[in-house]
DNA sequence: ACCTGTGAAATCGTTCACAGCG
DNA sequence: CGCTGTGAACGATTTCACAGGT
């Protein structure tokens, strides 16, 4: 099944860059401390360091939002921290709901760093009988079945799904029913989506293996042997393949006790 | 990246693009998946859709790897899983530390995705004395004075830090001076590392604050923009400036400066 | 007929380098 | 002067479209 559309589907809109737009969480987290310490103006380099890209890069970033700084001098950190905020939909409140509460989506529902944002946990939601009602970061998980009222009643347009991946495709599509068009997905799987509803997905074992390549690559520079050990599978053999081996892997599912 | 330099420039004709590198466990894992459905070849079209990318792209990266495909037949399941594992490093173990057991630590300790492609887990470490000894997904949480001998005892070069923010940058360099050499960073806080080292970063928050913008900006196509609150803080002077729109102007939705 | 592999074109993103303003 | 804002050069990535096997 499935023609998967994932991606935002480019809107007409003459918008800022999406490259830009994942980094203004980055400057607004670097102003916001500058912020705290009661630091009055920052110059690109300075504010660029902070936040860990090059200055030739945030002020392009910058300039997509118009003309906040000042030459000679830098940026008001107060003003750009403002409008920052307001570019990126935080000066209103954005209630969201957890869907799974195993480790991750209790780890989740803990996280400050979400209510610090415009961002509020408006319900935990589990599928697990049992969990109803337990206390989860000061909040009771609710049971699935009210999944629909509870993103009504609250007005709930941004969920977060932290299920194994075999419900993940199931959760999804009730919240997407109910009127959730913007998803954070955490579980090990590809949904699938209507258009006008944003997915976006965070994958621990993706990034391991990220690394795992550069890793890989670092050690392979030490030693220059370029072997070519002969591969456990033969290449195009045309050979029917039998079952697989061991309960070797299957993605187990997004977190759950053990 | 941290400082300013990293990356590394394409020198060997070895170079695999990074955004294909980010693609391969996508891959991996629909391939996977058909692989326990005995499934003995795919085509571009079919193995593209179900890892939620387009086909064309799918047959770009494969040829940044090699020819594996049959023209005329699609490419064979077995035989590109173990290529593209052995291209990711997975064909080898990688044993990896988790530092700061909180509810996120304890999460990632328990995540199934990691042991199942070639990560172990090799220690689980808290600065909490109380936390010591503690099962944690059936590992003893260890001491974080341990940390350098557990590092090379166990020849670990991969390091997940799932620790507050105010820790991370001191966790970072006692990891990289006992020998590891990536990063997986789930603080958010910006790491500061050596040249050679790897970072990634996995920011909750940050990927929220991408979701509001969409959010806002769907808001904004379907309902008439609104002015909400005044500016806490007003421009540095007195002097508004005007947004200067690069290219065309017009069909901006909600949100502009004055 | 079908599907891969890949140059070439189009698009997107980053960096350079400097004009222009405070 | 110092620092922003930005065209223009550059580089990376995606998409097109079709040549070339099977």
């Amino acid at each position: 099944m499935a023609t998967g559309r994932t991606h935002r589907p480019a809107t007409r809109s003459r918008g800022i860059p999406e490259a830009t737009v994942a980094r203004l969480p980055l400057y607004l987290r670097a102003l916001t401390a500058l912020s705290e310490r009661s630091v009055p103006t920052v110059s690109s380099e300075e504010l660029a360091s902070a936040a860990g890209v090059n200055s030739a890069k945030l002020r392009k970033d910058f300039s997509y939002l118009g003309s906040y700084g000042t030459r000679g001098v830098g940026y008001d950190v107060e003003y750009l921290v403002y409008q920052i905020s307001r570019e990126l939909g935080l000066t209103q409140d954005w209630p969201v709901v957890i869907v799974g509460i195993g480790n991750l989506g209790a780890a989740l529902a803990n996280y400050g760093g979400f209510a610090s944002r415009g961002f509020r946990v408006a319900a935990l939601i589990d599928a697990d009988p049992a969990m109803s009602g337990k206390p989860v970061a000061g909040i009771a998980v609710q049971h699935a079945d009210e999944l629909e009222k509870i993103i009504s009643d609250n007005g709930v347009s941004i969920g977060v799904i932290a299920t194994p991946a075999g419900s993940a495709q199931q959760v999804c599509e009730r919240l997407v029913a109910a009127g959730v068009t913007s998803i954070l997905n955490f579980a090990p799987t590809v949904l699938t989506v209507p258009d006008g509803v944003d997915v976006r997905k965070v994958d621990l074992s993706i990034e391991l293996q990220i690394l795992a390549f550069h890793e890989q690559r670092k050690a392979g520079e030490e030693a220059p042997p370029e072997e070519e050990t002969a591969p456990p599978v033969a290449p195009p053999a045309a050979t029917v393949k039998k079952r697989t081996d061991p309960g070797s892997d299957g993605d187990v599912p997004a977190v759950m006790p053990a």
